[in-house]
DNA sequence: TAGATTGTTAATCGATTAACAATC
DNA sequence: TAGATTGTTAATCGATTAACAATC
């Protein structure tokens, strides 16, 4: 018989969502005290600064596969690389964006996802004067290309920065080119197969939200 | 003794955050199936769109105090409008942008936010190139003038999408203005003090989220 | 040793789901 | 009327918190 190693949880259950949507705060923040040269951190500070309570960081650290030392804490280059391997960020994923606007360009230009584990490889959109520039280094191609690269990268993660009204068209050409995890950077829901992930991140619904905890 | 109408939840017991993330979704739907003149739509119906399980659809209704007829379903204008109040869409806020680079600009040209009971009124920034021009009828002003002007208008709402090295210190600048809300669209965490609200947007964790989902 | 912190087990709390009565 | 759907109450499930033993 075989006696697995560290934590088993991490492969068997399913992580609670709330769980998943703490860890990168966590993870920022212990980025930001790394070159203080702290040896180890609390669960205790971490939540002080994340605001977060100490026995949920503790509970979260468990889950995401960290071990610490009784009066010690956790050490620090340990757990920022157990976070880091929870997260998928030191195993990028390669992805394409369409949409080559003032949101793409902003995207393009940022180029620190490879921080969070996916690089945008390819960018695509209709405008012929953006068609065959490069932004950050990143080639923009005819969007007509896109199903036949997307195939022969073999890319499955696809982001959509295109006006509202083109969305849905974008993400069923996506669909029909075999991604299977699209970032919907708009406010128009989108409508995809099941075995599709889609994440929305809607400016104007995280400001509604803003306001209401304002409230 | 005063008899309360309708929904008295929706005053004294707190949202549960679930809820206050689903309802958008609804309300988003529902928008997109206004026109095609369904008087009444039910939660089995909404439920199906958007991959939520009916009770569930009709537990957030009824904390949005949406009212239904039982084998009708829900009148379409009125749960529509509920939905708006509800998250305040329809009572609108005014906001102070810092920061007008792509990230910026395609905010100001989106210009849609009016929808989510947002506005933005003025853009501030400190490229002297941009003060004292205009992106879809927004002024670009002076980071300078920021307190001043936010005191005179009273506004309460911030977003950044200034380069990450000045965030903190455009918080704070915010935060000295007066500022109750904030918007960050970096990946840096916010310090801010415990009577400010923030709101993070990170469309890197947003990705990372996104693969964590497709394995 | 005493104090502090982790890790674990149990208790609590809150959200989701199920069951069913009320109603059109 | 029969069937469908809401609204409500109860049961279940899962996440958070508390308590405490283990440990450095």
């Amino acid at each position: 018989m075989i006696i697995l190693p560290v934590n088993k949880k991490r492969h068997n259950e399913p992580i609670p969502e709330p769980t998943l949507r703490r860890i990168p705060k966590y993870y920022r923040f212990l980025l930001s005290e790394q070159n203080k040269d702290t040896e180890y951190i609390s669960a205790t500070t971490i939540a002080e600064f994340t605001k977060f309570k100490p026995i949920q960081v503790r509970k979260d650290l468990q889950i995401a596969g960290a071990v610490g030392r009784p009066k010690i804490g956790y050490e620090m280059k340990s757990i920022i690389k157990t976070l880091e391997s929870f997260l998928g960020y030191d195993n990028i994923t390669e992805s394409f964006l369409v949409g080559v606007g003032h949101l793409g360009t902003a995207l393009l230009n940022h180029g620190q996802f490879d921080e969070h584990g996916v690089s945008i490889v390819v960018a695509f959109d209709n405008n012929p004067t953006l068609i065959d520039t490069t932004i950050n280094g990143i080639h923009i191609k005819d969007v007509k290309k896109f199903k036949n690269l997307a195939e022969r990268m073999n890319i499955k993660v696809g982001i959509i920065s295109v006006p509202e009204e083109q969305v849905q068209a974008t993400c069923d050409m996506m669909v029909d080119a075999g991604m299977k995890a699209i970032l919907n950077l708009s406010s128009t829901p989108l409508v995809v197969p099941d075995d599709v992930v889609v994440q929305s991140l809607n400016i104007g619904v995280a400001l509604a939200l803003l306001i209401k905890k304002l409230q």
